[in-house]
DNA sequence: GATATTTTCCTAATACTGTTAGTTTTTATG
DNA sequence: CATAAAAACTAACAGTATTAGGAAAATATC
């Protein structure tokens, strides 16, 4: 029989599309096996369990989400780049549930470290730069945005929205509006 | 042999303590078998399945959630509502994380309409009625608390504050306040 | 109080998933 | 080509969820 040709790399990608279109808790080593038509145990060769490709998943994640924050706020700055900001939080969240579920994996401090995870933090906080915010309120102000994002991709992609008027959108971009007041309204002399 | 006296409420509220001990994610049938020290398939008398055991831990944690911040916002407007209706979420979040997740598991829309869950988009609703906002913006700014609460619980409690200055504490009061200063800036005159 | 019935709990069996150990087969290297 | 390394396999085991059907305890009925 020939070899699969599987790869530690191919692998978590695969498994990243499988928790894309079937959720990231339905994520199985079993079913990323048949998915190269290959026995259970062969991933073991690449992958040290399943939580290790659970990991990888989560930095892959972690990294795709950077690098969309990076592009939203290149040549932005103030209530722009907070805008695109957010846009390419809730985007992700809403193209790529999986991704998103499996950015929540818990990492080692160490992999966590030096993840995307951190990376995201210091673009946000660069995002915020125009503001002239003070070193403390800048932290405060990504921690509030960061939790913001979160929450409010959360609650639309599982329905808490859809079922009372008006449309998230409106939501959305109102709150924005107000983060951006309010971090004015922070702004040091 | 004596019956062990099981019933659906004793199911649920054992496995409910399991869940806040050991995380909701490790939660099993077979471990709480092993609680009452009986044999799985004598919990199929009183739950369906997993996921109806795990819809009941959900209604709970959703109830309690209910409760705490029914008593917390009464008899306080304004700001103190926010802080207490805030504070209720927090803690809630802290003190009992696997209820806390629970309250995440997706429910049927019929369960969902009458549980704990519309119960506390009434009371956000009621808490921020001195503000004197327009309909609309009741109902953003119900979300935008929400989605701040929820992301920011989940983000503290697997430590994602815990690496930078300043304590996550400084950072939620300092929003909340933020949030007074906005919705009053939204109140119509 | 004896009998019938319902409910609870059990045993047994099946189907998955995850994991490890050890083996064969392919590929790379000298 | 011979040999070593890596990839994939077979086989086995443990844990979880679920269903079917049986025994026994509690409850209802006469």
């Amino acid at each position: 029989m020939p070899r699969a040709g599987l790869t530690r790399e191919r692998l978590v990608e695969a498994a990243a599309s499988l928790a894309d279109e079937e959720g990231f808790e339905m994520l199985t080593l079993a079913a990323l096996a048949r998915h190269f038509d290959v026995k259970l145990a062969s991933l073991y060769s690449h992958v040290a369990n399943i939580d290790d490709l659970k990991a990888g998943i989560a930095l892959l994640a972690l990294s795709a989400l950077a690098d969309r924050a990076e592009e939203a706020v290149a040549g932005r700055a103030g209530r722009d780049a907070l805008v695109a900001l957010a846009d390419a939080h809730r985007s992700f969240a809403l193209e790529h549930p999986g991704l998103f579920a499996a950015a929540r994996f818990p990492l080692d401090p160490a992999s966590a470290a030096t993840s995307g995870g951190a990376q995201i933090s210091r673009i946000c906080q660069a995002a915020l730069r125009a503001y002239g915010l003070s070193e403390t309120d800048r932290v405060h102000a990504v921690r509030l945005i960061g939790s913001f994002f979160l929450g409010f991709s959360l609650l639309e992609s599982c329905g808490s929205f859809s079922h009372s008027q008006p449309e998230a959108e409106t939501s959305w971009t109102r709150s924005l509006d107000g983060f951006d007041m309010l971090f004015r309204s922070w702004a040091v002399a």
